[in-house]
DNA sequence: GCCGTTTTCGGCCCGACTGTTTTCAGTCG
C-alpha cells in the first residue's frame, strides 16, 4: 500500500511549489494538495487501481488529472516521481518533517534553508540551542520562541491523541466555560464531533456576546499551558495533553454555520459548499447567504442542510464517502445510538487481568443502564494476565451462577471468555469448554508478527472451528503504537459469513478495532458486529460510547449489532 | 494542475491573527 507515501509526496510538491513565484503556481498547490488528500483517503491500494484501469482509472479519482496521474504511475513504475525529484534539487529541505512544526510553513522553512542551511528538525534543533533563529530576516525573538516550543511540543506528543483522551477533554472544557454564565451553549466540533478514533487539536465554538471576558477565562484554564494566539473571536492555546485547542465566538446569527463549518470534514464541507453554490448560496464559516448575499439567520445547522435540500447528516458520516448525495435523496441509513445498547459482550474480571470482580463489573453494568454482560476472560496461553484453564472457567462460573440467582433475572451474567487464538490457529480451550459458554470471543494477542497468509490461515481456521460467536479486535492494532498485524480481511469477512460470526468492535480508545472504513467494508457481507468495551475495571464500561462512535463512522444500523438486541434475542442468536 | 448539466478557457475561499513590518507577509484552519 504506497497511498501514504504517495499523498505525502504530493503534499510536499505542493509546499515546494507554494515558493514558486510564477502567478499560477498558487494554484498548482491546490491542486496537489487535493490530490493528496484524494490519494491519502483512499479506501484501496492505489497501485490496485492503477494496475485495473491504468493512467485512465486514477484520472477519474477527483483532483487527479493527466499530469499528476503521468506523475504517479511513474512512481509506481519506476519507484521515483520526477517531478518530486527536481523540486527537491532546488528546496532540499524536509518539508513534510518541519511543517508538522506549529508556526513553520513552506516559506519559513527555506527561508531556514537558504540562510542558515537547516534541511530537518535535527538542524533546526541545533540552530535553536544557538539562538540562531532570532537573528534572521522576517524572524525575530518571538518567532524563535514559537519554533522552539511548537518543537518540543511534537517530540513530546508526536501531535495527536486518542479520542478517548481528547472528548473528555474537550467536555471537561466546555463545561467550565459554560460555568462562567457568558455562554449560551458551547459545541465541541471538528474530528471529535465526528468521533474519529485521534484528533490533532480541539475545536470549541462557543455562542456568546462576551468575546473578550470569555478568552480570558478561556486562557486561565488549567489544562492551558500556553497562549499560542488570543483575539477577541478567535484563540488558540496549547494543552498540557500535547494538543492546541480553538476556541472560538460566534454570534447567534451565524452560530449554525459555524457549527458546520468546523464540523469538517474538509472534503465534506467542499462538497456541500458546492451544493450551495449550485442552488445559488454562498455558505462559509460565517453563515449561509442568499442570491441578494444577505445573511440566512441560522443557529443551527440543521437549518443549513435543510435550506440546501438536504435531510441533516450526523458528524460520524461527515467523510465524504457518499454521505451528501444520500442526504439529497433523503435516503441516509438510521444509525445505532448509544440508547440502543443493551449490554456489553466483552468483559475482563480479577480473575485474570481486570481489576474488579465479576459482583463490582455487574452492579457497574446496571448503574449505566445495561441489561446483561457477557464475562469473558483470557485463557490459559496469555501468561501475562492471568489466563485461566478449562477447570478454572468451571469454579468461576459456579460464581456467576449464583451471582445470576441473586440477581433473579433483573440483570444477567452470562458466560463466557476471550479465548487465544494460537500460533496455529487453534483454540486455547477443549471443545467442550467451549461449546459449553454463552459467548466465546477468540482473540489473537501472541506472535503478532506472522506474514499475511499465515496470519489470515490462522484466523480463518479459528473462525472455522465453528465455535467462536464473535471474532475480537479483528486486526489487532493500537493506536499511536501499533499497526494492525498483516491480514487479508476479505477472507475472514468471508469465514465470518459461512459460520455466523460476529467481528468485533473493540470499544477501548486504543483499539478501536474494526476502524470506521473496515466496518464499512464487513458491512457488505452478511455479518453481524458486537460493539465491546473490554472493560478490565468497571469504569471501562464507559468506553461504549467509542465504540458506538466508530459503528457509526462505519454506517452501521442497529438492526447489524448483536448486543443492541434484547437479551432474548441476543440468546437465540448465540445458540445459533 | 484540475475542472466543466451554462465553460476545453479561465477560474480556483479567504478572514483572523501575529510578528516584524512601517503597510504587510506568513501561517492556520
Amino acid at each position: 500500500m504506497q497511498n501514504r507515501e504517495i499523498a505525502s509526496m504530493l503534499e510536499e510538491i505542493g509546499m515546494m511549489l507554494s515558493l514558486d513565484e510564477r502567478p499560477t503556481a498558487r494554484f498548482e498547490v491546490r491542486a496537489y494538495q487535493k490530490a493528496a488528500l484524494t490519494v491519502s483517503t483512499l479506501q484501496e491500494p492505489i497501485e490496485d487501481i492503477f494496475n485495473k484501469g491504468g493512467n485512465r482509472a486514477l484520472m477519474e479519482l477527483p483532483g487527479i488529472g493527466k499530469g499528476i496521474a503521468e506523475s504517479i504511475s511513474e512512481y509506481l513504475k519506476t519507484g521515483t516521481m520526477s517531478k518530486y525529484e527536481n523540486l527537491k534539487k532546488k528546496y532540499p529541505s524536509k518539508f513534510m518533517e518541519l511543517s508538522r512544526i506549529e508556526g513553520l510553513g513552506p516559506k519559513k522553512i527555506q527561508a531556514l534553508y537558504s540562510e542558515l542551511g537547516i534541511k530537518d528538525i535535527k538542524g533546526l534543533a541545533k540552530a535553536i540551542s544557538k539562538h540562531e533563529i532570532a537573528e534572521l530576516p522576517g524572524f525575530g525573538e518571538k518567532s524563535e520562541e514559537v519554533i522552539a516550543k511548537g518543537l518540543s511540543m511534537l517530540e513530546k506528543s508526536k501531535g495527536r491523541i486518542l479520542l478517548g483522551e481528547a472528548l473528555p477533554l474537550a467536555e471537561s472544557l466546555a463545561s467550565q466555560l459554560m460555568k462562567s454564565g457568558l455562554i449560551d451553549k458551547v459545541i465541541i466540533a471538528g474530528s471529535i464531533r465526528r468521533m474519529r478514533e485521534t484528533s490533532g487539536d480541539i475545536d470549541l465554538l462557543a455562542l456568546s456576546d462576551h468575546g473578550e471576558e470569555i478568552m480570558d477565562r478561556f486562557v486561565k484554564l488549567p489544562e492551558v499551558e500556553e497562549v499560542v494566539v488570543k483575539g477577541q473571536t478567535k484563540t488558540t492555546v496549547s494543552l498540557k495533553a500535547g494538543v492546541t485547542c480553538d476556541l472560538r465566538v460566534i454570534p447567534k446569527s451565524s452560530f449554525g454555520a459555524a457549527v458546520q463549518y468546523f464540523t469538517g470534514s474538509r472534503d465534506h464541507n467542499i462538497q456541500v459548499r458546492t451544493i450551495a453554490i449550485e442552488r445559488g448560496y454562498k455558505l462559509n464559516e460565517y453563515g449561509l447567504f442568499g442570491k441578494n448575499g444577505k445573511l440566512i439567520e441560522a443557529e443551527d445547522e440543521k437549518v443549513i442542510y435543510s435550506k440546501l435540500g438536504m435531510d441533516w447528516i450526523s458528524p460520524e458520516m461527515r467523510e465524504s464517502r457518499g454521505e451528501v448525495k444520500l442526504a439529497q435523496e433523503h435516503k441516509l441509513p438510521e444509525l445505532v445510538k448509544i440508547s440502543d445498547i443493551k449490554g456489553d459482550l466483552h468483559t475482563h474480571t480479577k480473575e485474570t487481568d481486570g481489576a474488579d470482580t465479576i459482583d463490582d463489573m455487574a452492579a457497574a453494568a446496571i448503574s449505566i443502564g445495561r441489561e446483561y454482560i457477557a464475562t469473558t476472560n483470557h485463557t490459559k496461553s496469555l501468561f501475562i494476565a492471568k489466563g485461566m484453564n478449562d477447570r478454572q472457567f468451571k469454579e468461576f462460573f459456579k460464581t456467576v451462577d449464583s451471582l445470576n440467582e441473586r440477581l433473579d433475572g433483573s440483570f444477567t451474567v452470562l458466560k463466557g471468555a476471550e479465548v487465544d487464538i494460537l500460533k496455529d490457529g487453534s483454540l486455547d480451550l477443549e471443545k467442550e469448554t467451549l461449546s459449553s459458554m454463552d459467548c466465546v470471543i477468540a482473540s489473537v494477542h501472541q506472535n503478532l508478527k506472522m506474514d499475511r497468509e499465515s496470519m489470515t490461515n490462522r484466523i480463518v481456521k479459528a473462525i472455522d472451528t465453528g465455535l467462536v460467536h464473535i471474532l475480537g479486535h479483528p486486526t489487532g492494532r493500537e493506536l499511536l503504537i501499533r499497526d494492525p498485524y498483516l491480514i487479508d480481511l476479505e477472507s475472514v469477512f468471508e469465514a465470518a459469513e459461512r459460520n455466523l460470526t460476529a467481528l468485533e468492535i473493540n470499544a477501548q480508545p486504543s483499539r478501536l478495532d474494526l476502524n470506521d472504513t473496515n466496518i464499512a467494508s464487513a458491512a457488505q457481507y452478511k455479518i453481524m458486529f458486537s460493539i465491546g468495551t473490554d472493560a478490565h475495571r468497571t469504569t471501562h464500561l464507559e468506553f461504549m460510547r467509542y465504540g458506538v462512535g466508530t459503528a457509526r463512522r462505519g454506517w452501521l444500523p442497529k438492526e447489524q449489532i448483536i448486543n443492541a438486541m434484547p437479551l432474548k434475542a441476543l440468546k437465540r442468536w448465540l445458540a445459533k
